[in-house]
DNA sequence: TTTCACTGGTTGCGCAAGCAAGCTTTCGCT
DNA sequence: AGCGAAAGCTTGCTTGCGCAACCAGTGAAA
């Protein structure tokens, strides 16, 4: 790693942002939606997550890398939800090691009822300070970065465990 | 809180890539730049903000809201490095409840050494990845959102603590 | 068919971080 | 003065998370 020019002038403000949002914003999120709808946003990701699998069902490792948690943390957060009652966690008929997470009817009926507070909390923590411009010539910056971000790590390309 | 319209077009990426930074920029930077520093980013958060800080002096309290960390752990993160000897913890003198934490230049010399990795990072997990136009069109938005997340919970101007 | 490397997932452990309760000093009111 | 409320940390405890070590099942090669 050679000598590298100091961020510029406009660098630097935009990586101050970076830096705040990405402590900021999951504070702000987290604070009140557990209380409210008594989900962590960790559990509502994987809810999610399944919810827009096909058969509602996905790998364990898939929903790792969906979430973008790490394996030991997808595993305890699945037992939790199976515990809840919210998923349902079955071995993987034709590989033994293996194991899917369902969405049971619980667990979508949970998520749907939470959706209103994951809105609003978006609206009152983004939304509402951004103008529609703003969403629009942002939007695409944000993606190409989030998207290089889930490519840096590991570059594979997983195929729906059904 | 009542009904509200589900995000829009525009929103719902928008909003995915938010989350997917969050999550993943934290993580992409930290990983390397302890190793290599021997500072968490979290340490180099507060050596940073002293050392912009005028007589490279701030109050607990004052980092605290600089860093956008709770008191309690400002307060161990302080106490740490003190003990490594980058910051200096002292009494205030006019106010005998509260303590300054000064730079030291111990500190400071590590601070300039971990620069040089923590610009090799930033323009790895984002800088490369994005045009200069992009930063000039994203960094206003970005800039304003973090503005308002700082905003949120607590809205109180603080003076310089001398 | 036996063996050995690999893959998928789980578990033990440690660390960062926050909350809530505590302690000391200060300040406002009387 | 003197007392109660509030400010400014600090400390005990809980939680979320990842890493590394582990275990079980698979599959390719001998």
């Amino acid at each position: 790693m050679g000598e590298q020019s100091a961020l510029d002038h406009d660098e630097a403000p935009f990586w101050r942002s970076l830096m705040r949002i990405t402590t900021a914003l999951p504070r702000a999120l987290e604070d009140q939606f557990l209380p409210e709808t008594g989900l962590a946003m960790t559990d509502y990701g994987v809810l999610v997550a399944l919810s827009e699998a096909p058969d509602r069902l996905l790998r364990i490792s898939a929903l790792a890398a969906a979430t973008g948690l790490s394996l030991s943390r997808i595993s305890r957060v699945v037992d939790d939800l199976a515990r809840r009652g919210l998923v349902e966690k079955r071995k993987c008929a034709d590989d033994g090691r293996a194991s899917n997470a369902v969405l049971t009817d619980a667990g979508l009926a949970r998520l749907e009822a939470a959706y209103p507070t994951h809105l609003a909390r978006a609206r009152a923590a983004v939304f509402d300070h951004l103008s529609a411009e703003d969403i629009r010539t942002a939007g695409p910056v944000l993606a190409r970065l989030a998207a290089a971000l889930d490519a840096d790590p590991l570059s594979e390309d997983c195929e729906g465990a059904r």
